[in-house]
DNA sequence: ATCAATGAGGATCCGTCGGTAATCTAACGA
DNA sequence: TCGTTAGATTACCGACGGATCCTCATTGAT
């Protein structure tokens, strides 16, 4: 079980074809169509993250999906929380039941630290971050959802 | 999928109950006695280590299994790669299928850094080393098979 | 009130991994 | 040669993650 699972990497790309909180709600559909993931499965994963408060899904006419938070406020750490819990932090890495801090396996402390960078990582990766991340699927879904490129992004941002 | 999986774990647990070549051969039925690794599986898991040569395999009267390499040549690498295989290594940490080298995922550059001190410590690791771990279990059976204890090996070790 | 749009949710399928049990077969000793 | 002692092999089970299908329930427009 790696840090991420298939299906938070799911969760991230289909939040960047989110909008900002009070924005134009997006369609499950739409955002599987361009990504990649498959309707029904997204359908379940985006209820779980409104269940968590990062998305707010309406139903019905003009429903659809935006993001209930800033997405310069929502960490990678809260996404991978969200979809896969944090038991796998407290895993050793072996399996060993009896690994504790008293009785320490060979990588006990190895792991420990590298599970201490890779949470520090996830905590200081925002979905605004990602902007800077090449996915075709959702490149073209911003593009053609009028999003602002990741340039425009940049200069917005070096305005204000 | 962490890096190396719970049979893995196993994997190493086991052979830390074996003796180096030319030596006494162990029953997998004793080896699942004490480390609580169920017979069955083992077997299979001792077969598994048998075909990739970390181990030879004895059937019949005073039959048994034993390290086919000393185990100061054998690192947990060998082992994860003989139970788990390479592929995890390949995977994008977000599972996107589309990340490489030019389209790299936003984890991209740091997954690869992490998975290269990752590999380096598997590599450095060798069954020997493994004396200082602590699994109740193993240290019972070692006990009671005559192996040296951690100590002693150390003492043997400095003479040398 | 009704209808169409749209997310919610249940049932089910599939592949992998960990695990069990029964049986087959090689090796040795008497 | 025959029987015992081992590992080898086969079949199968259950749980879990990913995925699909189909139906239900809610919402807004008319």
């Amino acid at each position: 079980m790696l840090p991420l699972s298939q299906t938070t990497g799911y969760a991230l790309r289909a939040m960047r074809c989110l909008q900002e909180p009070g924005g134009q709600p997006v369609l499950v559909e739409s955002v599987a169509d361009y990504t990649g993931i498959p309707r029904s499965y997204l359908s379940k994963l985006v209820h779980k993250l409104a269940k968590k408060g990062l998305v707010t899904a309406r139903r019905g006419h003009h429903g659809g999906v935006v993001l209930a938070k800033p997405s310069a406020e929502i960490t990678l750490e809260d996404l991978s929380e969200a979809i896969d819990g944090v038991a796998w932090r407290k895993r050793c890495l072996m399996g060993l039941a009896g690994c504790t801090e008293e009785t320490p396996c060979v990588l006990h402390d190895y792991w420990k630290q590298t599970l201490q960078e890779i949470l520090v990582r996830l905590r200081s990766v925002t979905l605004a971050d990602m902007a800077r991340h090449q996915d075709p699927g959702v490149e073209r879904f911003r593009a053609d959802h009028g999003f602002l490129t990741t340039v425009e992004a940049e200069r917005d941002h070096a305005h204000a």
